[in-house]
DNA sequence: GGGCTAGTTGTAAATGATTATCAAATTTGT
DNA sequence: ACAAATTTGATAATCATTTACAACTAGCCC
């Protein structure tokens, strides 16, 4: 009943525990930017039995509905996160792995103006900035706190 | 004896066949941006015995020493371009696979911004934009000639 | 409320890109 | 040319992700 399987049910998916264990973990603010690996591992933290396949499965079915965006960070595997109200890029720190979201309309712009220019039609983007956090304890903290 | 060699030396690597003939193929204007699949495909045309593993730990050794740059394009695998002269960015044709280089100092300008407003050291970054070619004949013409 | 059908799941095997292993071959300084 | 250190090719291994398929359900009709 509750509205989290409104959404669900909008994107033509049947409601179907594996959906709804995995939305809810997409759904806590501790998971943004989460890779199906560590969804799964959460699944079966849960004591869920929930095969990778489909955390797999359900995450493009996500995807595609529009629920989630994948994302290619550095390092090989895909990360996803719910797709909330507005555009953002991301801001990765290296050392901790702390993602900080942020937007801008001047560079927004820009790639407007650039795709213009070569006479392309922008279709979508991705920016990634990697860094590292200047506040040297915060960071190990939050490293720390990660693993 | 050609300078290319000196490039070679300079990373620290013995100068042997598959390093000249990889790098040779880099250096050639057609293949900006290729793949190591593609760069074993090229060998192979050229009858040279050259293993896929070479071809990958190659491309690798380059990468460390800077003489190429890995870019993870969308669709899973690394493609690979000479690290020359300035920084860039790229604009990718989905249709016609195209890649256009460009520079922006505005944006790369207000990604500093960004990142010292939330504290953190840029060490790089990593922007694609991703479009549709206006123009659709040459766009085609592109493909075709691609493939 | 039972049953039907299409959609969904779990297991396990398949895939695609990339890396590690290791003995044989090559480069390079002496 | 020679020995030591690197490098190579073939192959097996790995990692993330997808596919195949038979067993299982959700949603809907009566």
């Amino acid at each position: 009943m509750p509205e989290q399987n409104e959404e669900l049910k909008r994107a033509g998916l049947k409601i179907t525990l594996p959906r709804i264990k995995i939305l809810a973990i997409l759904q806590n603010p501790n998971n943004q930017h989460i890779s199906a690996e560590d969804v799964y591992k959460l699944l079966l933290e849960q004591n869920e039995e929930i095969g990778l396949a489909t955390v797999y499965r359900v995450l493009n079915q996500f995807d595609d509905a529009g629920i989630v965006t994948r994302h290619h960070f550095e390092g090989g595997k895909s990360v996803f996160e719910l797709s909330h109200k507005k555009h953002h890029d991301h801001l990765v720190c290296l050392n901790c792995g702390k993602v900080i979201e942020f937007e801008d309309d001047v560079i927004e712009q820009r790639q407007e103006d650039v795709a213009k220019l070569h006479k392309v039609k922008l279709t979508n983007h991705s920016l990634y900035l990697y860094g590292e956090c200047e506040d040297e304890v915060a960071c190990e903290k939050f490293r720390k706190a990660q693993s």
